[in-house]
DNA sequence: TTTTTGGTTAAGTATTTACTTGACAATTGG
DNA sequence: CCAATTGTCAAGTAAATACTTAACCAAAAA
């Protein structure tokens, strides 16, 4: 990935976190609670190593966060993160949809 | 990309459609309005031939609609495909918001 | 204290993916 | 008719990215 105007920095991040299948799983078990590093292993057939650099992309886009206790660490899911997905999508979309050029596409018919 | 159940292939291929930032530059394009694919290649330094492809992988997803008459293909955005981004982000938040696991948190600290 | 569990890091491999080039087809303008 | 525009397709290249292995550390259990 190039550089970017900074405020497209944060949603690169994030939809690049969410074009893969594996973090989407991921993600898909945090949001049902808590989880440790490696009961987030367990339903993958990935490496340990592997999970870990998955987090590690997650975290970065904001949309998950953990915190170690003891030797184990702990994911959560950072709500705010996905906010700004539903930000940029609605937006797309009601600017697309607030356009008259659908009336364009029916004289055309 | 492996093989998932059929229900999740089309999200799927939705993110993994807007995990690419050239991409959603054309998306942020066509939100503005009908554009043919060489007004929409015009702004992005890459060749047509790449912003076809590019294309294709967005019409694919469902997040985006063309038409060829004559020599020239118009796009257009196809608003369910971004209401089924939604709906993924939303329905994972939600889940995570109801969960009282927030309680255990302050009772953490 | 020894072992097991849970996680981290670095380095390398292999697959994906974005992109280019070049050759071509068809519509439109001069 | 000739030329420019608009797009398509196939094949190859280069770069990004997912994943593995292996060595390692710290905390908890036996």
């Amino acid at each position: 990935m190039p550089d970017a105007r900074p405020d497209t920095v944060l949603v690169d991040r994030i939809f690049h976190a969410l074009g893969d299948r594996t973090r989407r799983e991921m993600i898909e078990r945090i949001s049902h609670g808590p989880v440790s590093v490696s009961q987030l292993a367990k339903p993958l057939e990935i490496t340990l190593a592997a999970v870990v650099q998955h987090l590690q992309i997650l975290e970065e886009s904001g949309l998950v966060r953990s915190e170690k206790v003891g030797r184990v660490r702990t994911c959560r899911i950072e709500p705010a993160g996905f906010a700004a997905v539903e930000e940029w999508v609605s937006e797309r979309r009601s600017l697309w949809e607030s356009r008259l050029d659908r009336l364009g596409d029916l004289l055309a018919e």
